[in-house]
DNA sequence: CTGAAAGCGCTTACAG
DNA sequence: CTGAAAGCGCTTACAG
């Protein structure tokens, strides 16, 4: 009769209705507000449900109803840090997050997330998957097979990547927050020479922008530079290296560097800064993405905002419709940028386009 | 016979034992790595998964295992933010989340992520602990009655607050940090008044703090300052707006603030800069956490660093013995801080104790 | 308005 | 080593 310890097995909506002196179908008809329940009863089950402490199985309705009222959200994992200002992936950080639960909230949906490396991928995510309704990926995880075939299970909503015909995305305007950049570089600043140091070299994002430095600048007569020695991988690290690759090599630093991310430039800064190589006097230095220390580095970074929020607000919104069998107007949601002017180009204070 | 619309009802396992040509048994087996499949049934299941790209569903699988192999992280939502520098709840950033996420993928756990605000608290917590073998919880959240209630049915552990018996706990040694920060503003500033903004006036973080720091003023023969007057919220704002209570009635200030938190200390360096009080000359500001930006602000901040990363990285270990009913050396972890001494306090650059 | 019963998609003794 | 069947804890037609 040693009857120690707890009762490890959680209480069911069996002792509920054992407890109010009700069918099981009437505890579950009063919790989820179905049918109409006599007050008299709503009132048995919801004393039985308070003294009992009772919390129903998640795991149970969501195989009943066929719906798990969770979305999955993964990001890259981050590998290769090394500064010490380095967030592990700050566009990615607790803005996309809240953004996509601040939206979440609203509905009774809740936020699975991880992170996943590029190796490890395809298995992780499909045990991920199995928890969810849907999945909400950062770009660049998998392959477009298996991306494909993940897509045609459950609805995938790609955040800041290329759009793919099975899923859905959300991304922001690289080519005009790009385009403004250069222009602002090129028109009101007067430089001739613009390097661009690259995201990873596979990138979608670091390749539209690439591309659309390139155009830009041909148009207003200024020169671009790229090529392998400019390819970074969106870290401080990697723009450092960058730097340091080319001073080695002797080569003549162009009057304005822009980099495929705020990382990017912060390891750039860091990397002059270390040559005595003065920015933005000799060397105007922008960044993309306008993380939270853009402001506090020194000088001030030039950058182009994403509305990180927004774009995870958005992402859980179409993701939800599509579970929810609701019609989704636009399958490729594309947002703008801004362009935000702080001192790093050679502009004494803040303003914004 | 019109069959366009893709099948939304998921593959299940019958599909794939009848594409394998074998029983449902067999598949499970095969796909747990239970008993000892002849190794052409394991190939037969495994084509046939890979063929149909089927992903077991969790929810069926949790309800049949008793696990859900999925843990819970509530955080409070940050409800006065204001300042631009001031992230949602640096504490709990993706620093914490990514210390559990980071064990939890050493086992096939995952994180369910919420954020809540303290009114609904109870209702939105017995949703996700529904769907989830056990919580994290930000301290605070909800009643004692309310958590111990719940504490009942699943095993939760309480980070960054006061342990109660029911649950599990993991912290960082405030007082240690805070006696070794009043001793380096006394003993090798030789500053003898010391004021404390506090945090929320309840939490038990911010009382630990302010006890440990009377004690070392008073063992030390310095004055230290607190009351209603000095009561912040661990807001950027709070800070600030304690200043302007404190200038507005024409207070004296000490020679040194000490703030419950960085965020707080952001708030009150701003507000002494804008009333062209500076510091450390006139008075001495520290923080305590250090948050990403502390190393950047202008002074940098003299500051007491929490090891977040390893505090989620124990609670989900701790919650995952709990839930596997692994022993549990110890139920309440205090770790330990560092002193981080930057310019601030009058020092004149980094240095660690 | 309420209850008995089927069914959601898995896992796992239990036979064979 | 493999398959038939029970059972996990809910929801929801279906009767009454």
């Amino acid at each position: 009769m040693v009857e120690t310890r707890k009762p490890r097995t959680a209480l069911t909506i069996y002792d509920v209705a054992r407890h109010a002196g009700l069918s099981i179908a009437s505890v579950s008809r009063v919790l989820n507000g179905s049918g109409n329940p006599r007050s008299e009863t709503r009132e048995k089950v919801m004393l039985a449900v308070r003294e009992l402490s009772y919390i129903p199985d998640g795991a149970a309705r969501a195989l009943s109803n066929g719906l798990k009222e969770v979305v999955g959200v993964v990001f890259r994992r981050g590998d290769d840090l090394g500064f010490e200002d380095e967030a592990e992936s700050p566009l990615f950080d607790e803005v996309v997050t809240r953004g996509i639960e601040a939206s979440a909230q609203r509905t009774s949906f809740d936020v699975l997330i991880s992170m996943i490396g590029t190796g490890d991928a395809t298995a992780r995510l499909s045990g991920l998957a199995g928890k969810t309704d849907g999945l909400i990926l950062h770009d660049r995880l998998i392959s477009g097979a298996a991306l494909a075939r993940l897509a045609a299970q459950l609805p995938v909503v790609i955040l800041v990547g290329k759009p793919s015909p099975e899923t859905m995305s959300v991304r922001a305007d690289n080519q005009a927050g790009m385009r403004a950049l250069v222009r602002h570089l090129v028109a009101d600043h007067g430089y001739r020479s613009i390097g661009y140091i690259s995201g990873h070299a596979d990138s979608p994002d670091s390749l539209a922008r690439a591309a659309a430095l390139e155009i830009e600048a041909r148009d207003l007569g200024a020169r671009a530079i790229t090529g392998p020695r400019w390819t970074g991988d969106y870290s401080a690290r990697g723009g450092a290296r960058v730097i340091a690759t080319l001073l080695g090599e002797h080569h003549k630093l162009p009057r304005a560097i822009v980099c495929a991310n705020d990382q990017t430039a912060i390891g750039v800064m860091h990397a002059l800064d270390q040559q005595g190589i003065r920015v933005p006097g000799q060397v105007a230095v922008t960044g993309f993405d306008d993380v939270a220390v853009a402001r506090h580095l020194h000088p001030t970074l030039t950058t182009v905002r994403q509305p990180i929020r927004e774009m995870g607000v958005i992402a859980f919104d179409l993701l939800h419709a599509a579970i929810t069998g609701a019609p989704v107007a636009q399958r490729d949601v594309v947002l703008p940028v801004e362009l935000v002017i702080r001192e790093s180009c050679g502009c004494r204070g803040p303003r914004r386009r």
